[in-house]
RNA sequence: GGUCCCAUCGUCAAGCGGUUAAGACACCACCCUUUCAAGGUGGUUUCAGCGGUUCGAAUCCGCUUGGGACUACCA
């Protein structure tokens, strides 16, 4: 058979050669050890987070080593592309501070040497060595049709025999120059198939940079590396993207374990130096007793979208995916508190190899400590870019009031032990919104949080009403709360905790009760910071008539 | 069905043949207390099962079970 006749006969009109894409696509000049890895998204929909998860791990390998990250956008399944697909990938991934060294941008433009970035304008390449191949003897055309194939994996499952093209049922491996000239001419379109030189009974070895050694069986498959389209399908298009772009290591999901060894193949009939991967398990939620992929139809947390609406700001969402990632974040984390997390080194050996629950309640944690750390004008700033877009009344009401508003978010905060009140910024207006005015309104005592079940409405009306007597706009913490003590004493509330804890028969309740009292009396709620600050803030009149108010609703 | 991957507290997990089996989240209790939080201290809870190898197994090997992925001219 000659085949470089055969590879002339299907495509006439491809010249480049390997030679000139070895050329064209030189290895890089990089430091020993430099990582070049990329982030390669099929723009089928929003961004997932195990993707944000990928990419910053990816990010970290390249930077750290001093190497290359890139982004490739693979949407060679011309079907499953949607509108805006690559603009979504690419703005939520700057919004987690994820930047490539080469790719495309929003508008689809490359930047980079080893481009274009984009599948489906690879077409000439793929072609070219789709070409080489069938010129030395690798791959071949094949005419059959969809019918066919159904057929033939209907059979094979009621023979139980192995799913695939191959054996007898590779119809087209052996075809003739003549043969092929002939379904030429009658106008049939045909695919390129691997010619497989292996069967599942060989075992392969192979090292992952995050499983260790793998056993695998080897692919029997003459698998298809050029759709009827010239397009390639993945395996193809990974190949010769990942070689030609000089990419070092693939890090991708543990979905593409089982197709390795076909991988691999499709590298090796080419001549290229097998790659190197690193398979991700992918992100876990629980579902009754058990775990499953957070699945994007089914579940909001899987779209990145889901964690801005919510608030979580940014560097919440890094640090806890970087917990994740490395179990021993955490531990480095204490030693460089304030240190950037880009300081801190992601190895593969320390990521897990079975998927990661995604746990909220974690995050949540982790959310709360990065925003205890940030600043008075930071939580102003963020929470406001948040609600422009997510609760403009509340927008309105921070803008209208910024000085005051960074005078809330200022309690208690750049102390050594900052409150830890929110998680989020749609908790904002939960944890702080009493202090505004125009967000001040309870109808009713429902609206309340007191502890009804330890004091009864009069007792709590007593003493609110008592206290608006005294309550002046002290200047001194010790002398405003050495009168809320006071006033307790005269209702039978102790003014001494262990004296209390001694004996709690003896008495109504304790000093911290009275207080209670009084702080949902003026916010309505149970936990707030420091209540003196909160008056002072708030001003006597003010609180003054937010006492009145409990009372009269009481 | 076939192929492959995975398996330590409720969750995330250290562990690499000898440990009282770390730590974090969550939960509970207590302490502190000029209130609420925070913080501090302590606690409940884990090696899926069964065989083997070994003086010794969470760790190595088998089997079983459970979970997951793949099985496209999708990626």
């Amino acid at each position: 058979m000659d085949y470089k006749k055969l590879a002339d006969l299907l495509f006439p009109d491809v010249k480049i050669t390997l030679e000139d894409l070895e050329k064209r696509y030189p290895e890089r000049k990089l430091p020993e050890g430099a990582i070049v890895t990329r982030f390669a998204p099929s723009p089928t929909g929003f961004l997932h987070i195990g993707s944000v998860f990928t990419c910053l791990v990816a990010d970290n390998f390249a930077k750290k080593s001093n190497g290359v990250f890139i982004l490739r956008i693979e949407d060679t399944d011309q079907n499953r592309k949607i509108q805006d697909g690559v603009k979504l990938i690419i703005q939520g991934l700057n919004r987690y501070h994820i930047n490539f060294d080469e790719g495309v941008d929003e508008n689809g433009k490359d930047y980079g040497d080893y481009g274009t970035y984009t599948q489906s304008q690879r077409k000439p390449i793929y072609m070219a060595m789709a070409k080489y191949l069938v010129s030395i003897g690798k791959a071949y055309p094949c005419f059959c049709d969809e019918e066919t194939s159904q057929r033939d994996k209907a059979i094979q499952e009621a023979n139980k025999e192995l799913i695939g093209y191959y054996g007898s049922y590779a119809h087209c491996r052996d075809l003739t120059l003549e043969e092929v000239e002939a379904n030429l001419k009658a106008g049939k379109k045909f695919a390129i198939r691997l010619r497989c030189e292996s069967n599942a009974d060989h075992k392969i070895i192979v090292e992952d940079a995050i499983r260790g050694t793998l056993k695998l069986s080897d692919n029997f498959n003459d698998v298809v590396i050029l759709k009827r389209d010239f397009l390639p399908p993945y395996n193809f298009a990974h190949a010769c993207d990942d070689h030609f772009m000089r990419v070092n290591l693939v890090i991708r999901g543990d979905e593409y374990i089982p197709s390795i060894a076909e991988h691999l193949q499709i590298f090796k009939a080419l001549g290229f130096e097998p790659i190197k991967y690193a398979h991700v398990a992918p992100m876990q939620k629980m579902e009754g007793n058990s775990k499953r992929k957070i699945s994007k139809r089914k579940d909001p947390e899987a779209n990145v979208t889901f964690y801005l609406e919510e608030g979580y700001p940014v560097d919440g969402v890094r640090e806890y995916l970087m917990n994740v990632a490395n179990s021993n974040f955490e531990e480095w984390r204490k030693q460089n508190q304030d240190a950037d997390i880009d300081d801190f080194v992601v190895t593969t050996e320390k990521m897990s190899k079975s998927g990661a629950l995604f746990d909220l309640p974690k995050l949540n944690d982790v959310s709360k400590n990065v925003i205890s750390k940030f600043d008075a004008q930071k939580v102003y700033d963020l929470c406001l870019e948040w609600a422009e877009q997510y609760d403009k009344p509340f927008a309105e009401i921070l803008k209208a009031n910024k000085d005051y508003a960074i005078k809330v978010f200022s309690i208690e905060r750049g102390t050594q032990k900052p409150r830890k009140d929110i998680a989020k910024w749609n908790e904002t207006k939960g944890a702080f919104g009493y202090f505004f005015k125009d967000l001040f309104n309870p109808k009713s005592v429902d609206e309340y949080e007191f502890n009804f079940e330890k004091f009864d409405r009069e007792t709590i009306k007593k003493v609110i009403e008592k206290y608006i007597g005294v309550y002046q706009q002290e200047a001194e913490n010790s002398v405003w709360f050495g009168k809320i003590k006071e006033l307790g004493v005269e209702f039978g509330f102790a003014n001494d905790m262990k004296v209390y804890k001694a004996n709690p028969q003896d008495y109504v309740g304790h000093y911290g009760d009275v207080a209670s009292i009084l702080r949902v009396a003026i916010t309505t709620k149970a936990n707030t910071p420091d209540l003196f600050q909160i008056c002072t803030l708030l001003g006597y009149d003010e609180v003054v008539s937010r006492l009145k108010k409990a009372v009269e609703l009481l």
